[in-house]
DNA sequence: CCTACCGATCGGTAGG
DNA sequence: CCTACCGATCGGTAGG
């Protein structure tokens, strides 16, 4: 399966070159949005040929495109990977939840959440980068929707609860304290969305010792 | 106070020049940032001459400056104002929050609320337009806040009522709802916000008949 | 002296 | 990956 392998590596080479091009584009966008990327910026700050930087990707939106791929495996890695460490339940849902405001207290993405950013910019916008993000935002929220619905099944949330519903509080009072953590600089937002999360799931859990008696989030999870 | 009118009205034709600007800068704005404003462009899109609209606004970020206040006048318009007409209270907080969804609802701005997306681009940047954003966001939550506290204050709400906690959810439910709409092009996250603050004030109402039984926001308010 | 523009062009940089 | 360019457009300014 593995390409006849060239000794001069050059191959090897450019796949780590566009490894550091999309690292940095995901930083530069997490600020500035996608529609701070330019070839020429890129280039320059990696101490690279404009023309190089096109070689690998073909066109700016393809190299747009690209970036929010990159952002979803850095997403995947530090949210969406560890919770699947636990087994389903409420456990698991609280800890997604955890993991996503950590992954903005703890800048992550330089300017908060890659994703929020991209969302407001192309968010009205047609095209395939509108396309790709509202994707990428219908993944995250059917995650946390058949996490919901796992826990129910495992009998640790009440049959009644209402699954569309409960998600969309949950992820408006996640993306809410990234952005307000961006926008103002401080960290309350954290608390506050965790201690509203938590009454949330405490409203449906069957068995309040499912969950934590308060929102840790100064550990190191 | 009046200055001497010159007969040719050339003040008059600036001022009604300068708002023409304004309104098409803050609706380009709500689709596309503040990035999106170009003189070029604005001059075009109206028939001026790009010169013109520079001398009207100096420069590039006076004239973002100057759109951004545009934009809250237009929000004070349709969310603030409108809510005075009540007397303080629970009433009043729910007003201000089913004006704010009909106003991303109704398309006031085109792109979704002008300040949720103004927010997400310059959140993570410095500068005068940062300032100006954050100090617009800062006063919607303090005014969610006094009126929240002058429905504690008429004995509408619970003495204990943690109130920034309270708005910090409202706010977070209300933006959410407009990201949804403009990115998944759907309304029913209106009622999901309409549901969970309904919820959420019911927790702190000394009385359930100050708040209406069901989030009503079909009606034309 | 003022304003509200005009047509043309400044030095630089964009994607390709 | 490079240098060398293109058509266009950027924010901003000249004299009239």
């Amino acid at each position: 399966m593995t390409p006849t392998p060239r000794t001069d590596g050059r191959v090897e080479r450019g796949n780590r070159t566009r490894r550091l091009i999309l690292e940095r584009g995901v930083a530069i966008a997490s600020v500035e949005g996608l529609g701070g990327l330019s070839l020429g910026r890129l280039a320059g700050e990696l101490k690279l040929s404009k023309s190089g930087v096109f070689a690998l990707f073909g066109s700016k939106e393809d190299l747009q495109l690209a970036t929010v791929r990159m952002a979803g495996k850095v997403f995947a890695q530090h949210v969406v990977q560890p919770a699947r460490e636990l087994p389903p339940g409420l456990g698991r849902l609280w800890h997604l939840c955890t993991r996503r405001l950590a992954c903005s207290r703890d800048r992550v993405f330089p300017g908060g959440c890659f994703f929020r950013t991209v969302a407001a910019e192309y968010g009205a916008r047609e095209g395939r980068i509108h396309d790709m993000v509202a994707a990428a935002r219908a993944d995250w929220t059917a995650l946390l929707e058949q996490t919901v619905r796992e826990a129910r099944e495992a009998g640790e949330a009440h049959a009644d609860t209402d699954v569309p519903q409960l998600v969309f509080e949950i992820a408006a009072l996640l993306e809410a304290a990234d952005a307000e953590s961006v926008l103002r600089g401080d960290t309350d937002c954290y608390d506050r969305a965790a201690e509203g999360i938590l009454r949330r799931l405490r409203g449906i859990a069957t068995d309040p010792a499912l969950l934590p008696e308060r929102a840790q989030l100064k550990r190191n999870d």
